[in-house]
DNA sequence: CGCGAGACTGACCGATCGGTAAGTGGGGCG
DNA sequence: CGCCCCACTTACCGATCGGTCAGTCTCGCG
């Protein structure tokens, strides 16, 4: 979960531009548009579109239902900010794991991990909810943020073909959609409290079928653990 | 719909008592509870616990909503009755597919192109649509039966394990679920609009990733540090 | 001091949700 | 015939949904 920071009443206390800010007890940190972008996150994320009511965001964000739309359209609104911010934030991620060095399995593995440690919920739920839920308009401007993993990581295996690292004859597109399946599969599966073991072997695993494979073909076997540790 | 009270003079008796019994046009299959299992299966498969009312099940399956409560006890009970539904059906391809002769690789295509044709809505979405909206008890006698392509498939990776078509050193739970990850992502993808090439084709691509992998061979033994510590 | 503006409240709207109560028509049966 | 019970009806329940409205409180500003 995301790490909840300042719950506490954080506020400000001791410097407030306007003197009711200390006043401000609500339980959180931002005012207004901000806290209730922070509890919705949470919220939606967590439980989904249909999940999560206003008046529970209302309440989270430690205010009424009016006053929570006197800040907002709608919940449909509302729900597209959250699906934005979470996208941005898992391009934020995928850009900070494939920024340091490292060959290709180092930055698949680190992407899978970092993914794993960050993806709280289910994404795939988001996205679905979002195809349902979303208004056409929203969701074309959505649409182009809806791929941050596939700009972003098209690149590198690209790159990673020129290299030799990985066969050119693969549908890179296709690679990429198995890659983030295997992804989302195992954070859905941890989620529903399937063992599986800890998450830096899980994105080791993956990575592990994605370029090798667990069959016993030509390739060299050697390195135990990667397709499997228990 | 409500609109329904008092809007003809239908509380009469304007419909005939009992013109029904041809008027009844039966799916085929069934009349009363079997007709209910068959057009709610179908609307939980597409649209989800929270996506189906139960009024929307009873126009579905032509009759009121007292009288789908006549034949059930409530929407936990109906839905689970779906799930385990679909669970056997899903159990019934599979044995299906590992029914005819094959190595290992026709037998994973095989499973996975038959899924890919059968599962027409979001399995994963529907197990947690289980998890969340089945009580616990019923969630249990639900649990065996959760898993029946892990129990299905897992002896013949066993078997191939000992024919030495797969690595020994693989944990074959988790390559299981990352199997499965690829296929439901696939339909997920292939379900939300993504062109990606007939399903043949795909189920190919994801066995071909699963035993063979995309790299270009060559495993770094050593792999530099890094956090795969454990 | 008055005033407008921003932030917010409680009360409320119509619709729909899952589920229930009471009544009724008809077929089987003594 | 009389009776019962199955299948099904209309009508309704309380809760909750997303969303609105008129009013109120507190500011900073002149």
């Amino acid at each position: 979960m995301v790490p909840r920071t300042g719950e506490r009443s954080e506020t400000g206390r001791s410097a407030g531009p306007r003197g009711r800010s200390d006043d401000r007890r609500r339980g959180g940190a931002g005012d207004g548009r901000d806290r209730i972008l922070q509890r919705a996150h949470a919220l939606f994320i967590e439980r989904g579109f249909d999940g999560v009511s206003m008046q529970q965001i209302a309440d989270a964000a430690g205010m009424t239902k009016a006053a929570l739309y006197y800040h907002v359209e709608d919940k449909e609104e509302l729900f597209g900010q959250v699906v934005r911010r979470e996208f941005d934030r898992v391009a934020a991620v995928l850009v900070a794991a494939l920024g340091e060095e490292g060959d290709l399995r180092a930055h698949l593995e680190r992407v899978a991990r970092e993914l794993f440690a960050s993806i709280s919920a289910d994404l795939g739920r988001l996205i679905g909810d979002t195809k349902h839920h979303v208004s056409a308009t929203r969701q074309e401007a959505l649409g182009c943020r809806a791929t941050p993993p596939y700009e972003l990581l098209r690149p590198r295996l690209e790159r990673a073909v020129a290299a030799g690292e990985l066969r050119a004859d693969v549908d890179l597109d296709l690679a990429l959609s198995l890659f983030f399946g295997m992804i989302f599969g195992q954070v859905q599966e941890a989620k529903l409290g399937q063992p599986g073991g800890p998450d830096d072997q899980r994105a080791a695993a993956i990575v592990s079928v994605l370029l090798d494979g667990i069959g016993c073909g030509e390739r060299p076997g050697g390195q135990g653990g990667s397709g499997a540790g228990r």
